[in-house]
DNA sequence: TATTGTTATACTCTATAACTATA
DNA sequence: TATAGTTATAGAGTATAACAATA
């Protein structure tokens, strides 16, 4: 708990808060705005669009665990999504031939034609509010700001992040 | 729906998509930590926290519409998250003298205290997932893109964006 | 009539823990 | 024993619409 050096426990100066407030509330103005978006032209949320993104960006098919390394979520929110978009049609289940432990998760023609379909409007909605007030140079560097903080974040997972936690032998 | 000039029917180029992508993830990673730190560290939502931040930062008092603004919210949650707050002792409600029809949302001591004994670790967590691997020079230019794009947002809300839908004449 | 806020309701989403099956 | 995934369940959060009260 206390394994932080005494250095962190200062405040925030007024240019980071600043920058965290701003942040935060882009971030949650933009997410509001794309589901939104998703809901009203494709009946989707933002977790299935994602899901159904990551499909039609790979091959077209992936596994549970590799559609999870995508997005932030539990096991079980990640069954119950592709759940429904097996439901819509969007996506079929199959077990992996490579392990039979595996689920592989496949995009099918009406899931990316959906994909095509939202995608345009999509981006107009991420143009329109994010990169409009930016200049090419802004662009580059948010760029590359946001790369590397992701990285970082990946990098060094919070302790509490354990994937899953196993019965402790005191349970 | 086709007011848009042609030009924003493009797809974005590779820059914009990787900025999209590396702000939606850290966005996501970001809001999923302090989550789960403010929760664990004093049972709050990030919604409620930031209810009781806005109160501590202003006069202590605020209505139910000034709260609104601050944060994304339809009025019906904020008035079940208030009432949590309020059924845990950390703000009162009474009516507006001003305007009889306004609620004046108060913090309490209880409420003050929380958010201070939150806020070290809250930005404890910001600063170590946040900042740490940027420069003074990056610090500045994010929050000054942020608030930026923020002002945008906040400038031109999309036409979907009416705070309250009125009864059509047709219904 | 417009605005402020609340309530009732129905639904979506998410997490935890227990479970099955394969490696 | 560890890993991949599912299920049952229970709770939190959210939005919509109808409502009451004040301006």
């Amino acid at each position: 708990m206390s394994d932080s050096p005494p250095d962190d426990d200062r405040p925030l100066d007024p240019r980071q808060l600043s920058a965290y407030f701003a942040l935060s509330e882009v971030g949650s103005l933009l997410q509001h705005e794309v589901e939104r978006h998703l809901r009203a032209e494709g009946g989707l949320s933002t977790v299935q669009f994602q899901l159904l993104a990551s499909l039609d960006a790979s091959d077209g098919r992936l596994t549970m665990t590799q559609l999870a390394d995508g997005v932030v979520y539990s096991r079980s929110g990640l069954t119950y999504q592709v759940g429904l978009l097996e439901k819509a049609g969007l996506v079929t289940r199959g077990p992996s031939p490579d392990d039979e432990r595996s689920t592989l998760v496949s995009i099918t023609d009406e899931g990316r034609a959906l994909v095509e379909r939202i995608l345009p409007g999509h981006i107009r909605v991420v143009r329109g509010r994010l990169f409009e007030p930016l200049s090419d140079e802004d662009l580059d560097r948010l760029g590359d700001i946001m790369t590397r903080v992701r990285d970082h974040m990946r990098a060094r997972p919070p302790r509490s992040a354990a994937p899953r936690r196993r019965r402790g032998p005191a349970d």
